[in-house]
DNA sequence: GAGTACATGTAAATTGTTACATGATTTA
DNA sequence: TAAATCATGTAACAATTTACATGTACTC
C-alpha cells in the first residue's frame, strides 16, 4: 500500500509525469521508497482511476504530468496522521551489518572499511547539499528535512561501522 | 535474493527449525529482513535443495532443525565479502518522515510527537537490553552489535524528530 | 544524421502477503 | 480437558523485478 502513498505524497508535493517521479525516487529517494518506473505509470494509472489523482497537463512525447486531487490529499492527510505505521522493513545494508560479525576477523574489517569510506563519503556529500540549501530553502522545508534525515542516518551508520570495527579489532583471534 | 541469505545467515550463527527463524525475525530483526513463517519454509526447503543448508535434527510435531553447510557458508562468505551491496530500500516509517513536512502544522506537530514517544521508548528499552547483555555477552557478539545498531539508528530518528518538531514549530502559519 | 535523453508502457518471472489447513505437544 | 503454543505447510493474490518494446524530441 505504501506504494500508492508515496506517488500521492511527490505529487502533493508538486505535480509530476511518470518519468520525473522515477528521476526524483532514483536519485533521492531510494532509500526511502525505490520503485521502477514501470510501477510509477501502473500506480499513476490506478490513482487516476481511483479519483486520487489526475492528469493537468500534456506534453511532448506523451508526456502526462499528474497532479493530487483533493479527495487525493485527503487520502494522504488519514494515511499520514490517522493510519498506524508499518514498522517492518527489508534493508539488506542493515542485513549485511547484522551478520558480517560472524565473518572472521580480518575478512569483517575488510568489510567494514569498505562500509565506513562508503559512509563517509556519503555523509560528506549530504552536509555539502545542505550547505548549498541553506541559501536557497527555508529550513523547515521538505527537501531540507529531508536531507538532515539522511544526514543523521548515515552518521548513524557511520558511527557503528566505527564501533563495530573498534570491537571487533579487540577480538582474539 | 537477500531472503536466502538473511535465512543462511541466521543458520550459520545457530542451527534453527523454520518456526524458530519465523520468531526470532519476528522479535528482533523485523526492520532488518522481515519475513513470514511460509516464506521461510519455502527458502529453507530451496536451500536445503542447493546443498546450502541440511537438516540436523527432527523433533517432535514434525520440527526439523536445519544447519548451514559448508557450501552454504562459502556462499554467505561470498555475497558478504565480494557481492556489491544492493542499497535501496522501502521503509513506510522514513516514508511518512518524508512527507510528514508537508502536512498543516498542527497535524505535523502532532504526528511527530506521536513518533517522538515510540522512539523514546524504544530507545529506553534497546539499552535497557544492552545494559542486560553486557552482562551476559562479549561487547563484540552479534547480538551485542546488533543491538548498538538499533540503538544508534533509533537515537538518529530520535533526533531527527525533534530537529522536525523544532523546525516545523517555528513556521509562521 | 547519430546519439542521448525523454517518455510510456507490456509480459513474464520472482518475491512477498493473506487467509486458511492441519495436527501434535505442553501448560494451566 | 481446554487453551496456548509449537510446527509445517498450501493456495490465491498482490507487489516487485527483469527484460523488452516503441517511439519522440533534443543536442552535438
Amino acid at each position: 500500500m505504501s506504494l500508492r502513498f508515496a506517488v500521492l505524497g511527490l505529487l502533493s508535493i508538486r505535480p509530476a509525469s511518470g518519468y520525473e517521479l522515477a528521476r526524483h525516487i532514483e536519485t533521492t529517494l531510494p532509500q526511502v521508497w525505490y520503485a521502477r518506473n514501470n510501477q510509477l505509470y501502473a500506480e499513476l494509472a490506478k490513482l487516476a482511476d481511483d479519483g486520487f489523482a489526475e492528469i493537468v497537463e500534456e506534453g511532448p512525447r506523451g508526456r502526462r504530468v499528474y497532479a493530487a486531487t483533493e479527495v487525493g490529499r485527503a487520502e494522504l492527510w488519514r494515511w499520514l496522521v490517522e493510519a498506524e505505521p508499518d514498522r517492518k522493513q527489508r534493508s539488506e545494508v542493515a542485513l549485511r551489518d547484522f551478520l558480517l560479525p560472524e565473518l572472521r576477523k580480518d575478512d569483517a574489517l575488510r568489510v567494514l572499511e569498505r562500509e565506513t569510506r562508503h559512509l563517509a563519503a556519503e555523509l560528506g556529500e549530504t552536509e555539502e547539499l545542505l550547505r548549498r540549501m541553506a541559501e536557497l530553502a527555508s529550513p523547515d522545508d521538505v527537501r531540507v528535512l529531508a536531507t538532515e534525515h539522511r544526514r543523521l542516518l548515515t552518521e548513524a551508520r557511520l558511527e557503528w561501522s566505527r564501533l563495530a570495527a573498534r570491537r571487533i579489532a579487540a577480538r582474539q583471534d
